[in-house]
RNA sequence: GCCGGGAUGGCGGAAUCGGUAGACGCAGUGGACUCAAAAUCCACCGCUGGAAACAGUGUGGGGGUUCGACUCCCCCUCCCGGCACCA
């Protein structure tokens, strides 16, 4: 009769329970809860918050996931580590929800809350909940709004107006996404740009310390620091004027150009549509006025200003060039963008793409000003060269020619410049942060309005300025201008009836600066505390490449303003940035010849194949009829495509849906949904269940490796130490996918070893050590369960807190070893060598080989090419 | 349009400094076990030709550098992210 397996050492990998286990453990023994300790190094790891919008999906689970595992890896590192959790609360889609559903945002949004924390923790993340915060709790936005006064108060904050889409129906601003080609998402009323007042703050006053400030951030990705370095937009140039005379007055239309080089090339200016020279040429010409009208109608997006159509018409205002005195004609363009520069250009068609477009389209003079050797110059269609400035010089420029682009600058800025028209500028293309929203469902800006007084800023001692959590917004406006009890209030300067601000904060400002609350997340007297100097700057943080620009650099930002005010002495909030890669899944669908597109979950669709494994078709598995497949496409509503974790842990567990995520692609990379490859990964967590409990009783008992292994034992531990040394140095590549890799290869070779050779027993022992130590920062529930079966806790303590494992020369040790044998560059076979020889003797070997005797059938070797460990290539 | 990134078998991906292309996994095919299925295990598996040995070919396309190129250089195509009120 066979023995009873202890009870907890099960036949089969239960996923449910084992996972339970190890997280009600975790609990009980509060094992992340994060505590200061400056005796030790400090690991602060930080996955961007998420928003909560009902369910937790692909992209949260891989972005935490792979926070997770960097900081259980750094636990076993001998860190003390923080990883907290938060959310980022406030947002658009709550008052969707509430207009669908007619229920507050407040309540939508706490209750996703409340379900979305349950997700997390049944994925078992290592994370500290006593530091959670919510960022629609006034006990947050107080200091969203106490700092936004401090930079009223250092003129960091300030009021302009602003453009912003309106809808003339639901008589509302609507964001870039409620515009659909021009027009609103409700009301399919043509959308018009208004100007209206809005509170900025001052980023461009830090232009230059966040552009320079990327080159100490070696731990950003080079792509992120490029993209926002193009962002900022630092460029050298010159701002002029032309001089005019209208209405009897002596006036200048100020332009800025990088291209002062071409000046001698204006043909024209152009105005955007809200320059007053458009504004009072319109005044007197109604074609003009129209146009200028037609010029508000339409996006306020770049990416639509960019590829619109580009339109113009003359205002029948000449200015005169400084340096010729030529009279050049002042267009508007609709191209042309107020907020960039000086809302006005200088027009040179025969060495700007757009601006020779534009020429074309309406006849405007082209006048070649520069040269490139070896090039010549037509009118008939643009060519690159006419914008180069490397080895182009000035021709038809007069005083100029034979200049090239830096001397031709210097000396055009030069003339400008006695002239009192003009000297060299810098310019930055970063503008500054517009925070003004006309919503509800967001942090107040805490100001009063009073008809006595103006505009005063709320005192600290009455903030937060709190939100009613009870309002339901209809799609009509802010709903709190129905409010009396929140509008109504007293002028804090004179006492008198005054009237609330109801513009609330941009989202992105209770995201600047979250990650520094979490170290003081129970302070109630300031907005950070001391605390915040253990755990600040974030070590590591970690969030998709979509927020490489924006939430990045507001966040660079704040921390710079939040330094200068002497609340944090950090300059960067973040040491280390990894940007993930967004998930991805295919999209099926079906368009009938009448109708609307319908999209099909993958999940409901069942795929064909031919008998090599390619693919022959879809059908829907309902009826059984084929649907079609638009690619691959990240995961989302409207293309029905997502796949939810949920189900996927329920049918697994979190240490599958884990061990998939990060084996499936590197971080950094787009990862696409597969249900097989989960598959694959489930089935590696059993055949590891199924190793660890068939040697369990040996492993407990086994004696020390012995002085000398057999062979085939010594070439299983060198596989193990090998395949260690490679996912240590993948792990320090954040390459989780062959760190991944490695453990398959471990348990592979670990399978093979044969059984009853002396030494098995203390082979498995010391592999299954690494092996499970390696596995748990990515699959923690079942390596904490093995570890203590197979008896290692009593020797090494918690998995969490094992020593990393590394890898031992005496286990990698060989006495020969093969290199590959090449012929002209071509591989023909390999030859076996002593570990240490030499080149010498390594060619001689080679050329000695029976391979190499065969493919140089005869002829001489030329030369021998003999790179140590790898290969020798044999020439002849 | 502008800025940034990517493309490797049927699929996801690997290849550390220019040195065996396709590790590991999935799918597929054949087999073992089973009354049968599931699960599990073993073998094969880039493409073309060939019974095989083997030969040729192959990292989005075109050109170049090199004894040797997925990797470096030049040109092109397609796909993805961002573009300031989605977060």
């Amino acid at each position: 009769m066979q023995r009873k397996p202890p009870p907890s050492m099960q036949d089969k990998y239960a996923p449910a329970d084992i996972e339970q286990a190890a997280q009600a453990h975790w609990e009980s023994s509060a094992a992340f809860r994060a505590v200061e300790d400056p005796s030790r190094p400090k690991y602060y790891c930080l996955s961007m918050f998420p928003y909560p919008s009902g369910k937790l999906h692909m992209g949260h689970v891989r972005n935490y996931t792979i926070g997770d595992v960097l900081t259980r890896y750094h636990r076993m590192r001998g860190f003390n580590v923080l990883q907290p959790m938060g959310w980022d609360a406030f947002g658009l889609p709550a008052e969707n929800a509430a207009m669908a559903n007619n229920v507050p945002p407040a309540q939508w949004t706490y209750d996703n809350i409340a379900y979305m924390k349950k997700q997390l923790r049944s994925l078992g993340f290592a994370l500290d909940w006593a530091r959670e915060l919510a960022t629609c709790r006034p006990d947050y936005y107080k200091w969203n709004q106490w700092l936004f006064l401090r930079m009223l108060e250092k003129g960091l904050a300030y009021q302009k107006t602003g453009v912003v889409n309106w809808d003339p129906v639901d008589q509302t601003v609507l964001a870039n996404e409620q515009v659909i080609d021009g027009r609103g998402w409700r009301t399919g009323a043509v959308v018009e740009k208004r100007e209206i007042p809005m509170y900025y703050l001052a980023i461009t006053k830090y232009a230059d310390e966040l552009l320079t400030a990327l080159g100490g951030l070696p731990g950003w990705p080079e792509r992120v620091k490029t993209m926002q370095a193009n962002w900022i937009g630092k460029s050298y140039g010159v701002r002029f004027a032309f001089p005019y005379e209208l209405d009897g007055k002596q006036e200048k239309l100020w332009v800025f150009t990088t291209r002062a080089d071409t000046i001698m090339g204006v043909t024209f200016c152009a105005v955007a549509a809200e320059h007053p020279l458009a504004a009072r040429a319109a005044r007197d010409n109604p074609a003009l006025a129209a146009f200028v009208e037609e010029c508000k109608h339409g996006s306020v997006m770049e990416a639509d200003l960019a590829t619109m159509e580009k339109k113009g018409m003359p205002t029948g205002i000449f200015v005169r060039h400084p340096l010729t005195d030529e009279m050049v004609e002042v267009w508007v363009g609709n191209y042309v963008l107020m907020g960039y520069g000086e809302g006005a250009v200088m027009a040179v068609p025969a060495h700007d793409e757009r601006d020779f477009h534009f020429a074309k389209k309406y006849r405007l003079p082209i006048k070649q000003v520069i040269d490139v050797p070896g090039k010549s110059f037509s009118l008939d269609a643009w060519q690159e060269w006419y914008a180069d400035k490397q080895g182009s010089v000035c021709v038809h420029s007069g005083r100029y020619d034979g200049l090239g682009y830096e001397a031709a600058i210097d000396a055009i800025a030069a003339d400008l410049k006695a002239k009192d028209l003009g000297d060299k500028q810098v310019q930055w293309r970063l503008r500054d942060w517009g925070i003004s929203r006309q919503r509800y469902w967001g942090c107040p800006i805490p100001l009063i309005h009073c008809d006595k007084c103006g505009t005063v800023p709320v005192p600290d001692e009455q903030l937060p300025v709190v939100l009613p959590e009870d309002c339901v917004p209809d799609g009509s406006g802010n709903p709190l201008n129905k409010r009396p009890d929140f509008l109504d209030c007293s002028c804090p300067k004179c006492g008198g009836k005054a009237r609330r601000e109801t513009d609330t904060m941009d989202t992105f400002v209770d995201s600047s600066w979250y990650y520094s609350r979490y170290a003081s997340a129970d302070s109630a007297n300031a907005m950070v505390d001391e605390r915040v100097k253990y755990w600040l700057p974030v070590d590591q943080y970690i969030g998709g490449i979509e927020h490489a620009i924006l939430h990045l650099l507001y966040s660079r930002f704040w921390t710079k303003a939040m330094r200068d005010l002497g609340l944090v002495g950090f300059d960067e909030p973040f040491s280390r940035l990894l940007t993930q890669g967004m998930v991805l899944n295919e999209i099926f669908f079906r368009k009938p010849a009448s109708g609307r597109i319908s999209y099909f979950n993958p999940a409901e669709v069942e795929l064909k194949f031919d008998d090599k494994g390619n693919r022959t078709g879809a059908t829907l598995k309902a009826d059984g009829q084929p649907v079609e497949s638009g690619g691959i496409g990240t995961m989302s509503k409207s293309k029905n495509n997502g796949v939810d974790p949920q189900a996927l842990i329920e049918q697994y567990g979190a240490d599958t849906a884990r061990f998939f995520m990060m084996f499936a692609s590197p971080p950094e990379q787009t990862l696409e949904w597969s249900d097989s490859g989960v598959d694959g990964s489930y089935r590696f967590l059993k055949r590891l269940w199924a190793f660890a409990a068939g040697v369990r009783e040996t492993v407990r008992g086994a004696p020390g490796l012995p002085e000398k292994l057999p062979e085939a034992l010594a070439a299983v531990r060198r596989e193990v130490h090998l395949n260690l040394k490679q996912a240590n140095y993948d792990f320090g590549k954040f390459q989780f996918n062959t760190v991944a890799s490695a453990a398959m290869k471990m348990l592979n070779a670990l399978e093979r070893a044969p059984k009853d050779a002396d030494g098995h027993a203390a082979v498995a022992r010391e592999g299954l050590s690494i092996l499970l130590r390696l596995l748990s920062p990515i699959t923690p529930h079942v390596c904490h369960h093995l570890w203590r079966e197979l008896g290692y806790e009593a020797h090494h303590g918690d998995i969490l807190h094992a020593p990393w494992p590394e890898p031992l020369d005496a286990a990698l040790a060989q006495d020969e070893i093969e290199l590959v044998l090449q012929v002209n560059g071509k591989l023909r076979g390999a030859v076996k060598v002593p570990a240490g020889a030499s080149k010498e003797q390594i060619e001689e070997i080679a050329l000695a080989s029976e391979i190499a005797q065969k493919y140089m059938e005869g002829k001489p070797a030329k030369k021998a090419v003999v790179v140590p460990g790898r290969l020798v290539n044999i020439v002849v």
